[in-house]
DNA sequence: TTGAAAGCGCTAACAG
DNA sequence: CTGTTAGCGCTTTCAA
C-alpha cells in the first residue's frame, strides 16, 4: 500500500494532494481538531492510511516546541543495572505514569566519560521534553548541564553536588535513607546487640552516604573496624562481610546498606559458620521482595516504595513539562520529595 | 553564564549575532568544517560557550534527514528483561559499536499492546535513523510496521512471521540455535544417555522453536512425556523439571533451552535427590558465564557469542543508515547472519 | 469550515 | 573564507 511518492516518506503535502484538500486541513484531522467536515475527515484518514503517513516529529517539534518523549537517564555500569531489580521497580512506576500522560519514555545509559557529551547533545537537541535522571555520582556533570540547558528534569535520589552547589535548586525524589538507616540500627540496638557493624554502599553516591549517616546518628563512636565499604552488589557485600569478620570477629550484628549486598553478606556468614540471627543479626535496605523473601533466612530490611517513587518522579516531570514555562520569575518549581521508609521484620534480625 | 536572550534557548542566530558573523559560519564551526579562519572559529566557540548553545536536532534533522540516534526496541516484560544477563551482553556489544559510529542508542520497551502505536509513532517520527529490534513474538506487528515506514532495521533473532511472510525480507542476526541444540543432544547421546528430555522456551519465540527443532533432529520420536515448556526463567525451568520428573521418573538427561532455566532445573533435581550428572545429565543453552560457571555443578552448555552478535547488528544497521537509500530497485540489503555456536563442557554433562 | 502564508532552527548550495 | 538564499515538514494565525 505504502506508495513512495517521491521516493521518500509521504508528507502532509502528499496526503493533502491525495485527499484534495490543503495541508492545514490534513493537519487538523491529524491533530484531532473538531472543526472539519466528517466526510472530508474521512477522506483524509483514508489517504493517510493508504500512504502509510506518519507525522514527522522533527518538523512538528520545531513549531510546537515539544514532542511527547521524555528521557530516563541512568548513570551506571550496565552490567550492574541489568542485574539489579531496583531499577526494574523504578522503571515500572515511571513507565506507567509517563504513558498515562501520553509520553514515550526513552532510556539512555551513561557508562563512560565519553558518553556525557553525546547524551547531553541528545537531551539538549530537543529530542525529549524532559528528563528523569538516576544514580548520579558525586560531581556528576549532568545536573549542571541539564540545568544550563533549561531542560526540565527530576532526579531520582538526591543529587550529590560539588562544593558551591545547593541541592535544593534541583527537584528530586528520594527515600528517607537516613531515617530508614536510623530505624534499622535502633532496632538492632533494641535487640541488645552491642557490636553493630555496617556495610556501606559506594560513598560517592548520596544513598550510600545518607544510610551511613543514619547509622552514625545512632552509633556516633563506631570504630573503623566495624565499617566496610561495598558496592551495592552481591559479591561486594560478601567480600565486605568477610573483611568485617576478619577485622571484628566479635561483631554481633550488621546493618547492610542494600538487600543485594545483604544477600552476599548472608552467604559469607553461612560459609564462616555463623548463624543468623543468633550469632549475627542482619538488616538490609530496599526491601526488594524477590531478594529479601528468598534469602536464608528471609531478610529483615528497610522498605521503600520504589515503584511509587518512580510514579512520583514521572508525575512531577509531566507537571513541569506540560505547562509552557512561566514568564517573569522562575516558575514555582515543585519541591523535592522525601518518601518515608519502614522497617520490615523477617527472620534475619 | 547561559543568558536567555529571548527567554528561549539560544539559536544559531543568537550565536551568530554574538560573534558578529553569519549563521552559516557558525553552522560550519559547529559541524567542524575546516574552511573557517581560526580566529573567527575561536570567537564563535566562545559565543557558543557563553550562551550555552546546543544545536536543535529537530531543526537539523529536518534538513539533513538523519540525527545520529538509533532505537533499540525490546518487546519483553520488563521484569524479565532486567533480570536476564542475556540482554546485558547484547546491549554491551550494541552500545560499543553504535557509539563507535557516533550514534546514540535509545532504548524503548514494549510491554503491552497499547505500547505499539506510541512506539511506532516514535520510530516513524524521525527521532531515530534506524532500529534494532529484539525478542519479537509470533505475529508481532513491529516488523511490518517498520518495513512499511521504510525505517532501516535489523532484528535480533529470526523474526517469527505470520503466514504469507518470508523472514528473508528482513535482516537479522541470530545464533545457530538449531545446530547448537543438535550438538548438545548428540553429545548427550554420545554419553550413552537413553531417555533425554528437553525443557523448551516459550514456543512463540523463534529461539525456542529452533532449539526444540534441533533436539528433534536428533531425537525425532520423542514421547510427549519427555517434553516440557518453560518460559526462559529460573522459576519456569524449575517447574518444568518437576513436571518432567513426574512424567518420566526414569529420564537420564535433559537438554534445557536456556541457562537460566537450567539453573532452575538443577535446583529441582537437587531437591528431588537426583545427582547431576550421574543420575541426570544436564545441558543448557546460552553460556551466560555469570550463571553457567556458578551453578552446582557448573553447567555444560551451548555457547553463543552474544556480545559479538550485538556488535554485528549495530554494524549492519549503521551500514544501512549511513548511505542514503539507493534509487531505483531496492538497495542490496545486507544478508542476515547466523552465527555459530559451540558446546562448552563443564560438569553437568 | 477551509486555505494561504509565515515561520520554527538549521544546513546546503551558490555567490561573492 | 564568508554571507545570502532557499527550503526541510509541520503548525498556526489570519482571511476568505
Amino acid at each position: 500500500m505504502a506508495e513512495r511518492l517521491h521516493g521518500q516518506r509521504p508528507t502532509l503535502e502528499d496526503v493533502a494532494r491525495r485527499a484534495g484538500v490543503s495541508k492545514s486541513t490534513v493537519s487538523r484531522v491529524i491533530n484531532g481538531e473538531p472543526k472539519v467536515r466528517a466526510a472530508v475527515a474521512e477522506r483524509i484518514r483514508g489517504a493517510v492510511a493508504e500512504l502509510g503517513y506518519v507525522p514527522n516529529q522533527a518538523a512538528r517539534k520545531l513549531v510546537t516546541r515539544h514532542n511527547n518523549a521524555v528521557a530516563v537517564v541512568v548513570t551506571e555500569p550496565q552490567n550492574r543495572l541489568f542485574v539489579d531489580p531496583y531499577f526494574d521497580c523504578h522503571l515500572r512506576g515511571i513507565r506507567q505514569e509517563l504513558v498515562r500522560h501520553g509520553a514515550q519514555p526513552v532510556l539512555l545509559f551513561i557508562e563512560e566519560q565519553d558518553d556525557y557529551p553525546r547524551v547531553c547533545d541528545f537531551l539538549g537537541g530537543g529530542h525529549v521534553d524532559g528528563a528523569l535522571l538516576f544514580s548520579l555520582l558525586a560531581d556528576d556533570p549532568l545536573p549542571d548541564m541539564v540545568e544550563q540547558m533549561g531542560l526540565p528534569a527530576v532526579f531520582g535520589g538526591r543529587p550529590l553536588l560539588g562544593s558551591g552547589h545547593r541541592s535544593d535548586v534541583y527537584t528530586y525524589v528520594d527515600a528517607d535513607n537516613r531515617g530508614g538507616a536510623r530505624e534499622a540500627v535502633r532496632y538492632l540496638v533494641s535487640l541488645g546487640r552491642r557490636r553493630i557493624a555496617t556495610i556501606t554502599g559506594p560513598l560517592d553516591q548520596a544513598a550510600a552516604i545518607d544510610r551511613l549517616d543514619g547509622y552514625r546518628d545512632v552509633l556516633p563512636a563506631t570504630p573503623p573496624r566495624l565499617l566496610a565499604q561495598g558496592d551495592f552488589t552481591v559479591r561486594g557485600g560478601a567480600d565486605a562481610m568477610a573483611l568485617l569478620l576478619d577485622q571484628a570477629p566479635d561483631l554481633d550484628a550488621v546493618f547492610v546498606a542494600s538487600d543485594l549486598m545483604a544477600s552476599g553478606a548472608l552467604r559469607t556468614l553461612r560459609e564462616r559458620g555463623r548463624t543468623v540471627p543468633d550469632d549475627v543479626a542482619v538488616v538490609g535496605f530496599d526491601d526488594l521482595t524477590p531478594i529479601a523473601e528468598v534469602t536464608e533466612p528471609p531478610l529483615t530490611t528497610v522498605h521503600q516504595d520504589i515503584e511509587e517513587m518512580g510514579r512520583l518522579m514521572a508525575r512531577m516531570l509531566c507537571h513541569r513539562t506540560s505547562h509552557p514555562p512561566l514568564r517573569g520569575d522562575d516558575a514555582p518549581s515543585l519541591a523535592s520529595v522525601v518518601t518515608p521508609t519502614r522497617l520490615v521484620i523477617r527472620d534475619s534480625a
